[in-house]
DNA sequence: GTAAACCATGAACAATGGTCTATTGTTTTT
DNA sequence: AAAAACAATAGACCATTGTTCATGGTTTAC
């Protein structure tokens, strides 16, 4: 898949894609063609990209993704890898936490006016 | 209060507080001094920046914070305001879902490994 | 009364996360 | 084959959220 398609298909922009192909979220194989250098990605993209998408909604880094990432491909140490994930799904959790004070403290607001 | 016993009981550094000034999120009286033009903060402000770093931590903006406390300064119409609260707390709780959605998804790749 | 600590302002700087533009080359469509 | 659509790269640009710096004035402590 050529990036126009896989940014129509995902609603992730073609500049975004590079953007974080540049920032080793993504990568791309070469295409086949010799007369052109024009990226090429595997289905699988589109499903990365939807949760870089939802995990940049939830207040995810770039940097926490990449760091996902490269410990998933890497991952020579496997146990290693999942203790880098538990730690970004302890960071959401404590931000879901923020947000749950947060939103009680505007409730109460709410209702002490 | 000056803006440095300020800074050193919210945790919130000088040049941050002058920067949320600017941005509209506290405001200063001129001090009763007429020999210097230093700010003086009443003792509220301490919790409204305890507030303004929780709600920042939970990932709302500047923006988002100079609303509420515009709508709940002016007030003119407050059946308004707390429209304009009731939706911050309606964002919040999406975002809330969509980091329980994330962390769903990574403890699943978790157990899938 | 002098040094140290504090305050003010304006402007520059920095990191993050994109977005846009210019230029050039390749496909695809007509 | 010419036009339209797509792709690549590099670099400029933008907003957001601060932080740092330069300069100069004010208070406070010794």
């Amino acid at each position: 898949m050529r990036i126009g398609e896989l940014a129509d298909k995902s609603g992730v922009s073609r500049d975004t894609i590079r953007f974080y192909e540049r920032n080793g979220l993504i990568s791309s194989t070469t295409g086949e063609s010799d007369t052109n250098n024009y990226r090429d990605y595997p289905d699988h993209n589109l499903e990365l990209l939807g949760f870089f998408t939802k995990a940049r909604d939830a207040g995810m880094s770039i940097a926490d993704l990449r760091d996902i990432i490269e410990t998933m491909n890497g991952s020579c140490d496997r146990s290693e890898a999942a203790q880098v994930i538990r730690n970004k799904i302890d960071d959401l959790k404590t931000r879901a936490d923020q947000i749950a004070r947060v939103v009680t403290f505007l409730e109460q607001s709410l209702e002490n006016r």
